[in-house]
DNA sequence: TTGACTATATATCAATCCGATATATAGACC
DNA sequence: GGTCTATATATCGGATTGATATATAGTCAA
């Protein structure tokens, strides 16, 4: 799946500007599973309203810069409907932090510990954006779906991780007393 | 963190060839959480030698071609550690599966069957694989760490899956009961 | 009131990386 | 003889990131 139709897909839940996308992205549901930069969202905009796939009309603000709003067409939606048809690529996990932990021989225990409560922090930001964004929104399948399926992976590693800081803390102590 | 790293990271762990660290990355421990490409990792190993960082040696094989064994020299080891020991980046987690989850209204309940299926069998092979890799290695405390990690990571995604599939299920037989 | 900072908003580009393709050897299997 | 799979290295177009540039305007403190 490419930057298009994830524009297109979040466009179809609401007209947005590029920036407002780079927000849904980071802020929204889609946070969890989904990214994108600046860099390939407005050259991907550009290229769909090109292509008719997208209309665009210019707001001014007031005590903003103006923002171009973009629009999902039918020719959008029908292009959205095709790509989402499709059986889905495997999901791609990236960890600098699995790769330091399976590494963890190179480095020092304190080291180890700062990584693990950086991550756990992480999670719980990850964590509490997904209860926002159960509050704010008016709950449809989709995102009740998707929502329950962050908590329970997140709340896992949550856990997880508590028990192997635990047992770290524990081996440090035990170490400093001999 | 770059594919340079990457390769650092994987030879330290013994002796490979450019070929035998993308098998690693797709089949070991790794694979859970690192991706690269041939089109990355043979440009980079060469890069490495050159700066000194890994020592290479063509390795002659009975009824399969040469293969150019890397080695990782001292410097190489320096230079590893010190990318180690950086507070690694945020985790990036990319799913298709769940993009169309959430844009879930756009398809048929069919298709969404047939997403969840594909990835119960994709979580479930990655599940396999962990336990191959406990039983197959001499476990030091990193690659536990890493077992452990993806173990509750995966195992909460598919019990939670399994319960949305029945849900879907039993809603379908209803409708097709009325 | 000047400077620093934050937020909004669009745009560009070098560096990086992926995915596909090409090339070559050789065993297996029909 | 043809097809398939596995091993092994290499290249390259195209997609994407991450950083940077530019501009408007509000806040907040020195």
């Amino acid at each position: 799946m490419n930057v298009r139709t994830l524009c297109l897909g979040i466009l179809s839940t609401g007209d947005a500007s590029g920036y407002e996308i780079k927000k849904d992205i980071e802020e929204g549901l889609f946070s969890n599973f989904i990214d994108a930069s600046y860099g390939s969202i407005y050259p991907a905009l550009t290229q769909l309203a090109i292509e008719g796939l997208l209309t665009v009309r210019a707001e001014t603000q007031t005590g903003k810069p103006d923002k171009k709003v973009y629009t999902i067409a039918e020719a959008g939606q029908r292009a959205l409907a095709g790509s989402i048809a499709v059986v889905p690529h495997k999901d791609k996990y990236k960890s600098e932090f699995l790769f330091q932990m399976l590494l963890q021989q190179y480095i020092t225990p304190d080291v180890i510990l700062v990584a693990i409560d950086k991550q756990l922090s992480d999670l719980r930001a990850d964590l509490a954006r997904i209860a926002e964004c159960r509050s704010c929104q008016q709950p449809h399948a989709g995102a009740v779906f998707v929502a329950d399926y962050g908590d329970a992976v997140l709340t896992a590693a949550v856990s997880c991780l508590e028990h192997k800081r635990q047992g770290l803390v524990q081996e440090l102590a035990r170490r400093a007393a001999e």
